[in-house]
DNA sequence: AAACCAAAGTTGACACTGTCAAGTTAAGAT
DNA sequence: ATCTTAACTTGACAGTGTCAACTTTGGTTT
């Protein structure tokens, strides 16, 4: 009766796991209105108490799905960051690039990451902060490097500079993904204009 | 027994009006979660449904609040302009200082003005963003006079100029009312740091 | 003045949500 | 072989948005 697909059923094995991917699986589909407990509990064929088990509650849940997306991110800056064939113009550039790109595949993950509903009110869980902080941190470091490398003002503070440029990148992913901005055909126009107003504080250009 | 302050009780009055007020007050005091049909009904003195009549779903009353809170950014959008005590500079700074600090204010207003719950899927309402595109249009406008008065460079498109300007602001306000940057004492900092870099391609300075 | 209508407000009902308490199953340690 | 405990279940509760059908009321038409 049991093969290796469907075994003992009572006890799934691997819940857990299986309720971030399915649940982002859900989010992605139809947005975070639709990403319910109990849909995803019997979505993975399991009964409406069972993620109780594997989350303190629905927050929690919602803080892993971010969690799983920061390291995404992450890995996708030390990818661009660690191309060794670009020059550094062309590694700001793909920072920029990336993250709007990021932002735009998967809208509904990233409003999660970076909304209110599991930063505000300390609402964010310890694993969370764990996964998110390293990411901005590899922001700052990257920042600190290209300002080393002549595209920044080495005088002014690393910290400052970054949380200005990660503004300016959030604002426009978001409101480029929320669909403020008119005409979103025109997203690559505005990173480039970004991008051209950031370099030029840089000497040679 | 009906004096001035309660009279027929039935019919309420002006009730789309007060719906709104409320709305807004439940939602500056326990954000959006806690702004409820039911509870707002309940607040107000009226039957759960009574709404009903007056919006056509909670979409449309969360539309009518965004819709408000668009006319007084606009507002105080145009009362710094209007300033004619100040310079071309002043004018510029304290358009981002304002704008940041409407959104410290009102941080779920404006989490709820600008984000995906109402714009994504056409789900705005007309009103709403007939109150919101002229808010949008003041900022276009407001650059273009800036590019005229020297501020930025005038052969660049005013309409990427702004978007870039306004997506650093919204970034900013962003990451800063969401509690993502970590020291929020440094906001103006970091509001300093923006100006900074924007007038960076100004020629007298 | 009476009759009427449409707008405003009501109650009842439904399907859906997150979460708790109490019970059941089964896997692994003693 | 027994026992502990984590994983999972069903039952229950209060809360949500929204629909349909009913009642009240103010203002317009006859």
């Amino acid at each position: 009766m049991n093969n290796i697909n469907e075994k003992s059923t009572y006890h799934h094995g691997d819940l857990r796991e299986t309720l971030l991917v399915v649940a982002t699986e859900m989010l992605q589909e139809n947005g975070i209105k639709e990403v319910s407990l109990r849909k995803l509990a019997s979505r993975v064929g399991v009964s409406r108490t069972a993620p109780y088990h594997h989350f303190k509650d629905k927050n929690a849940l919602l803080c892993g799905m971010a969690e799983k997306g920061f390291e995404q991110l992450h890995q996708i800056n030390k990818c661009g960051y660690e191309d060794e064939e670009l020059s550094i113009r062309e590694h700001f550039y793909r920072f920029i690039h990336d993250y709007i790109q990021f932002a735009h595949n998967n809208p509904d993950l990233y409003e999660l990451m970076f909304g209110r509903t599991i930063w505000k009110d300390k609402s964010s869980t310890q694993e969370l902060r764990d996964s998110a902080y390293p990411c901005f941190q590899f922001q700052v470091a990257m920042t600190q490097e290209w300002q080393k490398k002549g595209l920044f003002n080495v005088d002014d503070n690393a910290l400052r500079v970054s949380q200005v440029l990660w503004g300016t990148v959030h604002g426009i992913a978001k409101l480029f993904i929320d669909g403020i901005y008119t005409d979103n055909s025109k997203i690559d126009e505005i990173c480039d204009y970004a991008v051209s107003m950031f370099l030029a504080k840089s000497k040679e250009n």
